[in-house]
RNA sequence: GGGCGAUUAGCUCAGUUGGUCAGAGCGCUCGCCUCACACGCGAGAGGUCACUGGUUCAAGUCCAGUAUCGCCCACCA
């Protein structure tokens, strides 16, 4: 075979210690997985990794996925593919911040000038009281942060023996992230794609932030209906309508019904006031309203939920804004209600606001009955705590079809072009994109992401024109409009009437991560690269980010490029704990994944990765690892044996029936696990050829040992001996992918090179003229019968054996008699007699 | 409320187009210190394939419905 040693350098005692450490070391040194970019984009395999938020911890979910994608990646490789397999890490956004305020104890305030001598006080996150510091500075904190944070990472991944090319490693908020997002966003201004709109938003009160419709959740949430009554504003009766937020009487506009609603319909067109506020509001119709909730008469504020926005929209009907950016209610109240009872809530929060409200309608006896105590779906921002409210503010948009059915349509269509693993993964985005109710609110009012390049110019008085932005040059990216000047102008400018100012917000964390294909394949930045990367091969991700991240990736290259930016997405399931829940922290759970690859090694750690197929949820369950340790260890010592017993030779030399049976079954494996990753199907191809591992150990070693040993003659020994050397050549690329450094070592003994680097088995390498695929199963049944006669004796399998006869079919004994010399020295038998006739194999064993 | 998955041995899962499909591994039981491996080897026990109908000569496998679990989505009165 080409490029064996001579002499198989195989230690005595092999073993996994250490194994990780120096193979690790020697890809490092010889750049085994590094890219090789003068390669055609024909030849190349793209990966767009998903680049795991740093501000987090790794869990075993993130080991598991990984692992799936670096099983594809090291596959490709092996098929001759340059892979272009870079790392990203995600240190941009609310969780960098998060963790930056509770790590150092600060929070940014960014009307304090920055501080080039200040450091944290402490890094143990002790103090109660969190300290301002400027936004300079805040950032400075992210990025030490997440620096940190991202070495940790890389030593993980590291460890588990992902094969990424490291130096084409990428971060979310370097300047190269931010240029590409910032180019990105416009080139979507210039094409009319992004646009500027005050309108009511979801808001995070916390957060203080604007939020999209793909990040929102539904919680569910104790409430009560409160019965209140508005009196017709010509004094002929009460209305009664039901709401779960009397606190937004204030911001009542209207009430509302279903326009076939026949108890309603006499007062259509009156108008009502509203108890303790009396502000007058007409009844309006609208068929959104449901005859089935509540009284089936409800009030509309502006605004209590999107419905709301919805019914001010379509019914034209005016404003009156309560509730802050901070949650509480505005100082001031709204026109045509009545101030003083307004002053008693003005700047109250959401819930006491509420009490006091209910309280004053007790007072005016305009509440009826006891609120009425229920469960309900509210509407969180998934990363907070409070429920949203909505806050008219202005904002920026990217068009993503929810308001546009052409671009939807086209959405959907990419949707259709792209491969998912698995298939039914699809249904998921085709819901998702089906479902949009608006455009892609991408701007936030936070401090750690990507500025909007964008300026606005102050007039006489020093407001700020929205609707004519400076917007940054292209060749000047990354800007950062809060310090860097708009072409055509000077710093002394800023902020002065005549002047300009600096857009204040950032970019969601998914405006800048939807670009992760252009970021990492150099953009803008070098052409070269991203012409022979992208579009990419392969998007693996989780599941639950398929409505953000994978939609607005598709959106983003949908739009720039007119492409797809992948032709396959693999779609990872969950690791779940073994009782099926999700893991979590607070829960105690959570595995710790450099634990577990300590305590079992990286390859065992892959193999249980490679055992959850694309899209299952998989649980949990550390005693597996122990069968991937097995494994392993079965490999080292197999190979140890198998290149003891001088395994070595060319297909030729392959003459035994034996030999020949054991090739035409490794050729049916090669084939089937190859099929199995051209469909990236690893659990398969890992099944098949672990099946074949076991028979070729238990069964096909045990057989062909005396005659490898050379007790048969010359030839006999040479065909074993050649079989061994090549069933062993290719099933150690078979186990490439998934136990890359149990088959590194291996391959060190006796071959040149990494095996991460050598081709993938062919069906050619294993392909004799003739050979019976029944043949190895069947010695193999018989020897099984032996071993169960030995064991019910309670003997030794060493045992001898005086006369064994075997009685089957006459075609099986015709088979048999080819390897029977092999059959009589593993079992030990004396005398080997064949008796047909029978109709299934049967073996009579006279101890 | 809509949708997508899952439901096969105690556990984790295979079962490709309906006809050796009732399987594997773990766990369990029994045995074996066999000169590659005791971090091992051999053997064995274990299932009315969630339920109810239907199609068919034949159904874990196809169809309809039911139940349970999980996830995604949904306008919070």
């Amino acid at each position: 075979m080409a490029g064996m040693s001579e002499t198989p350098r195989v230690p005595e005692k092999p073993s996994l210690d250490g194994l990780e450490d120096k193979w690790l070391a020697v890809w490092e040194e010889q750049g085994t997985y590094r890219f090789d970019r003068s390669k055609p984009r024909e030849q190349v395999y793209a990966i767009d990794t998903p680049p795991p938020t740093v501000s987090g911890s790794l869990h075993v979910g993130h080991v598991f996925s990984y692992t799936h994608t670096d099983l594809v990646a090291r596959y490709q490789r092996m098929r001759g593919r340059e892979v272009f397999y870079p790392m990203g890490w995600d240190d941009n956004g609310l969780p960098t911040e998060r963790r930056v305020q509770n790590y150092y104890g600060v929070r940014c305030d960014p009307s304090l000038p920055y501080d080039p001598t200040y450091s944290p006080a402490s890094e143990a996150g002790t103090a109660k009281e969190q300290t301002p510091i400027s936004r300079g500075n805040f950032v400075e904190l992210c990025e030490r942060l997440t620096g940190e944070d991202e070495k940790v990472f890389e030593s993980v991944w590291r460890k588990l023996g992902l094969s990424v090319d490291w130096s084409h490693t990428y971060t979310t908020i370097s300047p190269q992230a931010r240029a590409v997002a910032q180019r990105g966003f416009l080139r979507n201004v210039a094409r009319g794609e992004a646009y500027q709109a005050e309108a009511p938003t979801l808001w995070d009160v916390t957060f203080r932030t604007a939020v999209a419709q793909a990040e929102l959740e539904d919680r569910e949430r104790p409430g009560a209906y409160h019965r209140v009554g508005f009196p017709r504003a010509d004094g002929s009766g009460v209305v009664h309508i039901e709401t779960t937020r009397p606190e937004l009487l204030p911001a009542c506009v209207a009430l509302v019904a279903h326009p076939d609603d026949a108890r309603y319909q006499p007062l259509f067109g009156a108008t009502v006031r509203t108890p303790v506020f009396d502000a007058e509001v007409p009844v309006v119709a609208h068929p959104l309203a449901d005859p089935e909730k509540g009284s089936g008469i409800a009030m509309i504020c502006t605004f209590g939920d999107l419905t709301d926005v919805t019914w001010w929209r379509e019914l034209r009907l005016p404003t009156r804004a309560i509730i802050g950016v901070d949650g509480r209610l505005l100082p001031e109240a709204p026109r045509e209600v009545d101030a003083a009872a307004y002053a008693r809530v003005a700047g109250k929060t959401v819930h006491s606001a509420r009490e006091e409200i209910v309280a004053m309608l007790r007072e005016a006896g305009a509440l009826e009955g006891d609120p009425k105590p229920i469960t309900h779906p509210v509407k969180f921002y998934e990363k907070g705590d409070k429920p949203l409210e909505i806050v008219t503010s202005r904002q920026w948009y990217l068009r993503n079809g929810g308001r546009d059915n052409d671009l939807r349509a086209a959405l959907l269509d990419r949707g259709r072009e792209l491969t998912w693993h698995p298939d039914y993964m699809r249904t998921r985005y085709e819901n998702w994109v089906e479902g949009l109710t608006g455009d892609w609110l991408i701007s936030r009012q936070r401090f750690f992401g990507v500025p909007f390049p964008v300026w606005y110019r102050l007039d006489g008085d020093g407001n700020p024109d929205y609707d004519d932005p400076i917007l940054a040059d292209e060749s000047a990216l990354p800007v950062d409009p809060s310090s860097d000047c708009p072409p055509g102008h000077d710093e002394g400018q800023r902020g002065k009437p005549g002047g300009f100012i600096g857009d204040p917000d950032v970019m969601d964390t998914w405006a800048t991560s939807s670009l992760s294909p252009q970021i990492a394949a150099g953009w803008g930045r070098d052409d070269d690269l991203f012409a022979r990367v992208f579009p990419m091969d392969l998007r693996p991700q989780a599941h639950d980010i398929i409505r953000t991240w994978l939609f607005s990736t598709v959106v983003r290259s949908h739009l720039e490029h007119g492409s797809l930016p992948w032709t396959h997405a693999a779609i990872s399931g969950f690791v779940v704990d073994p009782d099926r829940k999700k893991m979590s922290k607070s829960k105690g759970n959570v595995v710790v994944p450099t634990e577990i690859l300590d305590s079992y090694g990286a390859d065992a750690v892959r193999w249980r990765a490679a055992g959850a197929r694309p899209g299952m949820d998989t649980p949990f369950d550390e005693a597996q690892m122990k069968v991937g340790r097995r494994l392993t260890i079965k490999v080292l010592n197999a190979s140890k044996f198998a290149l003891g017993l001088g395994a070595t030779g060319e297909l030729a030399d392959v003459t035994h029936p034996l030999d020949r049976s054991l090739l035409v079954r490794l050729a049916d494996v090669v084939e089937a696990a190859t099929a199995a990753f051209e469909g990236y199907e690893y659990t398969r191809a890992l099944e098949v050829t672990e099946t074949f591992f076991w028979t070729f150990c238990d069964d096909y070693v045990e057989l062909v040992k005396e005659r490898a040993y050379g007790e048969r003659g010359p030839a006999e020994q040479a065909s074993a001996k050649a079989a061994l050397a090549i069933a062993l050549s290719v099933q150690l690329r078979l186990f490439a992918p998934f136990l890359p450094f149990v088959t590194e070592e291996v391959w060190s003994w006796w071959q040149e090179g990494s095996i991460h680097r050598t081709a993938w088995p062919t069906v050619a390498e294993v392909a004799v003229d003739e050979g019976e695929v029944r043949l190895l199963a069947l010695v193999g049944d018989a020897l099984s019968q032996v071993r169960k006669a030995k064991s019910e004796a309670k003997l030794s399998m060493r045992t001898d054996i005086a006369a064994v006869t075997v009685r089957g079919p006459d075609d099986d004994l015709r088979l048999l008699a080819m390897a029977g010399d092999d059959l009589s020295s593993a079992g030990r038998i004396g005398q080997l007699q064949l008796d047909g006739g029978a109709e299934v194999l049967a073996v009579d064993v006279r101890l």
